[in-house]
DNA sequence: ATATAATATCTGATATATCAGATATCAAAT
DNA sequence: ATTTGATATCTGATATATCAGATATTATAT
């Protein structure tokens, strides 16, 4: 059996940049919302918390901003951005069209072998699903979606993927909570599993952008939820 | 009629940043080809070359890496991109997924005064269309996609598109020197028109899709009739 | 002549220092 | 009490210095 674990990205990544590290960490705390809408991230000061120099952490800032997750006004400050969910939604639209895209790539390129490999995780999809064992459930749909931008051979998109895939990471937990949504969950894996074996192109992308569009109405709704609540 | 320009962004920019001028200017440098594919950005040599510190230009090229444009390779530089520079077609697949949705955003998302806005772009199209004047329609068309993509109203994806777009701008050219070709852009372009405006979301991401991906085939086949006869 | 190891050099990554705009503070004037 | 303006201070923007990996070079051994 292949290994599955949530953190592929710690093999093969010799001497991660600071900036890098720091990127993940202020994403991780503004989208687990420990920074909230309207923080003042103050250079020196993260700087100093974290241990290291402006530099880096300054380039974390701007990639942040580029994303929409932080707002830079010129010798004023960086500010978390009023509305963090609109840009997790505009990058999720983003991320819908381009697995879309790499769905339907995989279905026309995918080898024999590869059809293999994409077979065995979706049995052991199947397994974790009836078992409800939601942890290892994360780590095999991530190992899933990768499989496929893999399998798609194209490597632009592989990499934009790539660098947006992680914005759900802290939803997608939460998601995966209620138990109607981890079956239905994996029968549209199962679905888009089957389209690309069978080599049905538009099936595979339609399939698999209805997937992805219909977890960023769940997010909106149980945030839109939450929002009411409080 | 209109103004058409490409820089409507010079207005309203109090006390740019050096980095942001150097972004534009790197930007626009490497979508000219003066620094052709593979070439080495050297962050000191370019520093000086500006009479800049290093710090606003890592920062610029840090941006220009999160759009694709350059690669960065710890400790041994940073290139423009070449094996993406190479394979149009398959940045063009990204392409086609993102401008598809931000057709369908737009459908969604579009006013009525934005609506105007479009119709007059339509019909200069057909106008130009008419009279076979192939420099202006390529204006045209990419106004026609410019207006579309903004009133997806999606920063992130905007910005993607932008980013791609840079890639391909001197092979468009080429795509509309058929007669025909002129013509069936125009019915193309014209359905998506129509589809968004009845705010037919569906519709306008599938045709902009088939659009975009039928001139992908369209350059491909004249590419490879060009490889043919050398 | 070729392979290999020592080393010099180039380059990005990071750290630190300085500059300048923006805001806050507070005193003087009305 | 309110306004105004001088000034102190905070903060991002930029510049410069240092560190360390990667590559090229050269010398040495076989």
């Amino acid at each position: 059996m292949m290994s599955i674990h949530g953190h592929e990205e710690d093999i093969a990544l010799q001497t991660r940049s600071i900036r890098d590290v720091i990127y993940e960490k202020l994403k991780e705390a503004i989208l687990s919302e420990q920074y909230k809408a309207g923080h003042h991230l103050k250079e020196r000061e993260l700087a100093k918390q974290f241990g290291i120099s402006t530099t880096p952490l300054k380039e974390a800032l701007r990639r942040l901003e580029q994303e929409g997750l932080v707002t830079t006004s010129a010798r004023r400050g960086t500010f978390v951005s009023s509305d963090i969910m609109n840009s997790v939604e505009e990058i999720n639209w983003a991320r819908s069209a381009l697995e879309g895209v790499a769905a339907r790539l995989a279905a026309l390129k995918i080898t024999d072998e590869e059809v293999g490999m994409l077979t065995e995780t979706t049995v052991q999809m199947r397994i974790y699903t009836e078992a409800k064992n939601t942890e290892q459930l994360i780590a095999l749909n991530g190992h899933f979606h990768k499989l496929i931008r893999t399998y798609a051979k194209n490597n632009y998109i592989f990499q934009q993927i790539e660098a947006i895939h992680s914005f759900d990471r802290s939803f997608r937990k939460k998601a995966l909570s209620h138990e109607d949504e981890l079956e239905r969950g994996f029968q549209e894996h199962y679905a888009i599993y089957q389209a690309i074996v069978a080599k049905d192109a538009d099936l595979a992308e339609k399939l698999m952008i209805g997937h992805i569009r219909r977890t960023i109405e769940f997010v909106k709704e149980s945030k839109a939820a939450a929002k009411a609540k409080s």
